[in-house]
Order: structure tokens, then sequence, then C-alpha cells
RNA sequence: UGGCCGGUAGUUCAAUGGUAGAACGCCUGACUUUGGAUCAGGAGGCUGCAGGUUCGAGCCCUGCCCGGCCAGCCA
């Protein structure tokens, strides 16, 4: 168990809260959610649910730029699809009348002030981490005439950046978000929920642990570069008559993942110079990327079960995540055979113009899955990968003189090869065993390796795409520098010419299945004139792992 | 440079002051009509460093080292 969970454990044995357990997931809706979301989420609606109690989604959109009701119904319907209830979506800005009420209790306490220095000047003012800050000449105004101040802030007498309203709290403190924290800005634009209704507009802190408190909230959960935050949000819930009791905020670890960025900047960067093509590419780390990709939310659900929260920022392989996610598919996804890069195969005692029904498992690991017919005749389609003439070592596929089985089929031996002007190989003759149908040698010969294949008089186009990794580094703009340094070109490769089975074209847009042999693939949701499947991730690859090392040793 | 928070296999996390474990990755073997999956086994650690308290320290204390966050009218 987690140390926030045991700390809602022990909180439900002192009777803290009176024994209430509620939670909140608040995204600002100014862009959309991505995995290190979706470990918040799970979080949040989990902890909630684990002790019957709430946990409700609150869009923190105290800051209109950049704010958008597309970007709200985008958020909501990626925790449904992430697995959950997002209920009726709350919000900060329906609070904005009861946090300028409590606004005007601290300035009448003599706890907040009307500040007209612009922003430059005030930053100046703080001070740095080892000196302190020198008190605005505005500090001691009398509550009388910040009262009045900031009522004419609210009427909208002051243009944007003239005044804005601080907390009243100590200039010299070692925390710097101590030293007199802005309240309120004034921003003359329009609220995508508000309209127009205001003109200054409350900051993250004066706003958070407010509306926690408002909505009920026993355990506000962060992460934990909002560690500084707490003192804050202590402070400004410890001076207003709060209805209730007083939330608690707790910081976690937030989710880092290798060759990837998360960064809403980063994201966007991406997104605006046409890098990757929005929001929803399969190479981004965003739900709605990796929902296009072909990855289940149960398995995203299960990855951040399986990391866990804690105090310690680190950075997880991706590997761990795509593990979650072929152990999600080999479960449930159908099998099917597709050629990537088509070489052409003839049969030559194949008998003439006949063509079979294969019949082949459509998931080995689930029997109740049943088994689907294959055209099998004497033209195939394989992969070219799976060819080489002149072997080396430890490959099983076949060769000139070698024999391999076809899945579902039969025993096929390269008899021949047939190749062009600069010596590429163009065609293989081949001839079949009629024994093996039953996928065994009756003189019990082996062969090394099973291939895939598809009838070339029977498949359908299709175009895939492969991914590779967004960026080189493991951890992109590591020490300093810009992410996008590390950004890999070549992260995606368009095959338009690949070669599938023809039941392939009934797979539902939007579902998953394995092409055997070459990974896990979902089928786009866009209409298009062939169809378009993603590589969601591929399979533990042997082969390559030897190729790899044979590139990187001697 | 001040404050706060961290530091345990390659990685991410466990371990009431009592034999340092798991998962993923890696290696070996078994099985197999996916070089997949499954199963079995293996390698991998001076718990950041140095002192101290204690019968006993990953855990408590002190100092040092390293990393993260904070000087927005972003969240």
């Amino acid at each position: 168990m987690d140390f926030i969970r045991k700390q809602v454990v022990a909180d439900g044995e002192a009777g803290t809260f009176g024994g209430r357990v509620q939670t909140r997931f608040p995204p600002e809706p100014n862009g959309f959610l991505h995995i290190g979301h979706a470990k918040s989420v799970c979080l949040n609606f989990g902890v909630a649910a684990e002790h019957g109690g709430i946990c409700r989604l609150r869009f923190d959109d105290t800051n209109p730029a950049g704010e958008d009701a597309a970007y709200a119904r985008g958020i909501a319907e990626d925790i449904a699809w992430l697995g959950f209830d997002p209920g009726v979506p709350l919000h900060t800005s329906e609070y904005f009348e009861q946090l300028y009420e409590w606004a005007e209790h601290l300035v009448v306490q003599g706890l907040a002030y009307v500040d007209d220095q612009d922003a430059e000047t005030i930053s100046a003012g703080r001070g740095d981490f080892t000196t302190p800050g020198v008190a605005s000449p505005w500090r001691d105004r009398s509550p009388t005439e910040n009262l009045a101040l900031l009522r004419d802030m609210r009427a909208g007498r002051f243009g944007d950046g003239e005044k804005v309203l601080r907390a009243r709290i100590d200039m010299t403190h070692p925390n710097m978000l101590m030293r007199d924290p802005v309240m309120y800005r004034i921003r003359h634009a329009g609220h995508f929920r508000a309209g127009d209704a205001w003109c200054i507009y409350p900051t993250y802190d004066w706003a958070h642990g407010q509306s926690d408190a408002i909505e009920g909230v026993t355990h506000s959960l962060c992460t934990l570069e909002f560690e500084g935050n707490r003192q804050l949000y202590d402070w400004y819930l410890d001076k207003l008559p709060l209805p209730g009791d007083r939330p608690r905020q707790t910081e976690f670890a937030r989710l880092n993942l290798t060759h990837t960025v998360m960064s809403k900047r980063a994201l966007g960067a991406l997104i605006d110079g046409g890098l990757v093509d929005g929001w929803d590419d399969p190479r981004l780390p965003t739900l709605r990327g990796l929902r296009r990709r072909g990855y289940p939310p149960e398995a995203i659900r299960a990855f951040c079960a399986h990391i866990g929260v804690a105090r310690v920022n680190g950075t997880h392989e991706i590997e761990l995540l795509e593990s979650f996610v072929r152990t999600h598919h080999n479960r449930f996804a159908q099998r099917r055979m597709a050629v990537l890069r088509p070489l052409e195969v003839v049969i030559d005692n194949w008998p003439g113009g006949h063509v079979e029904c294969r019949r082949a498992p459509n998931n080995p690991e689930n029997p109740a899955d049943g088994t689907r017919e294959v055209p099998f005749s004497g033209r195939l389609w394989i992969e070219r990968d799976d060819f080489m003439i002149d072997p080396p070592r430890k490959f099983y596929r076949l060769a000139p003189g070698r024999e391999v089985r076809l899945r579902a089929g039969y025993f096929l031996r390269c008899d021949d090869t047939e190749t062009g002007p600069d010596g590429e190989v163009l065609r293989l003759r081949c001839s079949y065993d009629p024994t093996t149908g039953g996928g065994q040698a009756p003189d019990g010969r082996k062969v090394r390796a099973t291939i895939h294949w598809v009838s070339a008089d029977h498949a359908a186009d299709a175009t895939v795409a492969l991914y590779d990794r967004l960026f080189g580094d493991p951890v992109p703009g590591a020490d300093g520098r810009d992410p996008l340094e590390s950004y890999n070109p070549d992260s995606r490769e368009l095959i338009t010419a690949a070669k599938i089975e023809p039941g392939l074209l009934e797979t539902p847009p939007g579902s998953v299945v394995q092409f055997e042999r070459l990974g896990y693939f979902a089928r786009d949701t866009a209409p298009g004139e062939q169809p378009l499947f993603h590589r969601t991730v591929g399979l533990r690859d042997e082969w390559a792992n030897i190729q790899k090392r044979r590139g990187q040793g001697a």
C-alpha cells in the first residue's frame, strides 16, 4: 500500500474528517490529458472508491487565456474512456463570487492589499533565495482604501496589469511563495464559462484550497512541484471562515516516461510545429493518442496500479507500459495474418488454380474465440524479412533449399529464386508438402520456423503505420536542453502496400488485432480509401534482439 | 547562494529497529504450428558517503555528497 493510501486509512481510524474521504481531479481545461494525468485520475478516483468516498472532476478554470470548452469536453471523455465516471464536472469559476467575498474578508482583516506596482517591480521586490524581499510602498494602505480599490478593480475601473490584490504575509519569508503572493490579477478577457462577468481572476493559490474546502474535499492530492504551495494553501484556509473541515494537501511524484515528453509546453511545441499530427497523434502520450494507437484503458490502469505512488521523482521505462499493453492484448486480441513487405512465392507443385480454405485459430490463448478460414493458393505473399539468400547463423527462416512451416498451412521448401539485374530477389520458386497440412510431417522431420503468409490472389491492400520512439534520448530535455533536439524524425514509417488477409476488412475501426509475429495493430477510426492500421506495440522479438546485439557488438 | 523534499538491483517500487524482496528488463532451460505466449531456474545490491546511538540501523542522530522544486499577475 502506498503512503497516501496508508495515510487515508490512518485518517479513517483516527476519525479525521469524520471518516469521510473525498478527492478531486482538477485539470485546467487548456489541453488534453496525457498518461501522467491518468496516474492522478487512477489515484484520486481509486482512493475515493476504496473508501466509499467520492471523487469529482473539477476544472481549474482560473485563467481565461487558453482555456476552452472543447478541452473540458475532451477531458471528461478521456476520463470516461479510462474507466472512471467523471459525473457532472465542477468548475472553480462557479466559486468566483465566494472567492471574492473571502478576498474582501481578508482585506478587512488587514491581510490583503491592493498593489499598484507593475509585474516587473513586484518580482524585483520579492528578492531572491538569499536576499529578503522589500515591502511595496502600497503595503500599508488602510483596509478601507484597499476595499474601495478592490471594488474598483472588480468594477473594471483599471486596465490589465494596473493593480493586483496581494496577500499580506511576510516579505522576508524563506519560502518565496509566502512573500505576499498575488491573489487577483486584472484580465479584461472573456472566460469560456463566465463570459464577461469578471475582469479580475483568482490565481491558482488563491483558488485551489478554497475550492477544495467549498466542495468538502478531504484529501487534496497533487504533484510534488506544489510542495512549496502547501504552506500558502494552509495559510489561506487558516484565515478564512470555512464552512467545514479543512482539506489537507498531500503531494506525490508525477509520472515521467522515457523517450517521450509530458509537459504541456513540449506537447504544444510538437503539435504547433507540425512534428506530429495533433493531440491524438498515435506517437503522443496523450490519452487520445494512446487510444488511437490501440492502448487499452485496462492496461493503462494496470500500469498505474503497478508503478504505485511515492515521493521520489523518477522516470519509468516506456517498455514497462508496453509490457502491460502486450499482456492485455495477448489475452484478448484476435490473431490475423498480414504481410508488411511482400515477397512473392510461387508454389510450383500446387494444383493449378486450386484454392483451399485453411482453418486458423483466432486466439490460441483463448480457444473460445474459435477459428476462421483463410484462403490458400499457389501464389502467396510472405514477409521479405522471412527470406535470406545467404542466411547468417541463428536465422531460422526461409533460405534456398530450406524448409519452414506456413502458419496454419503446409511445410514449404524454397527450391529456387528469381533475381533482378541488381541481384535483388524478385520471386521465390517453392514446393509444398501435401502431407503436412496438419502442421507436422508424418516422417517426423522438423522445421525451425513458422512464418505467416497471405494468398496473393485474395489479399486486400492496407496502409500500416509503424512507430519508433518519438525521442531518441531516454530523457528528452535532460540537463536543460531543448527536448526537441532529440526528436526522432523517423518516428513513423508508413507502409502503403501491405497485404492483409481478406477477413481483416471486417475488423471494426478502433479495435486491435494481432498480426501474427508482427505485433498488435489498431485499426484507425477514420474512413479512408484503404484500411489504416497503427502498430500499437510489437511482439517480443528474439531475432530482433540478436540483430541489435550484433550491431552493437563487434 | 536560502528554504523545502528526496536518494534501496539496469528501471520503478517494497521491507513494526531484527536474514534486503517484487515487477519489468537481461541470461539459461522446458514446452510450443507466432523466434510470441506459458512454465522453471539464474545473474544482478558496500541500501549516496562518513561518523554516531544500539545487542542489532535501509530505518534513529550529526555532517557531507548528489538530485528535484521554489525568485509568473501559469497551473
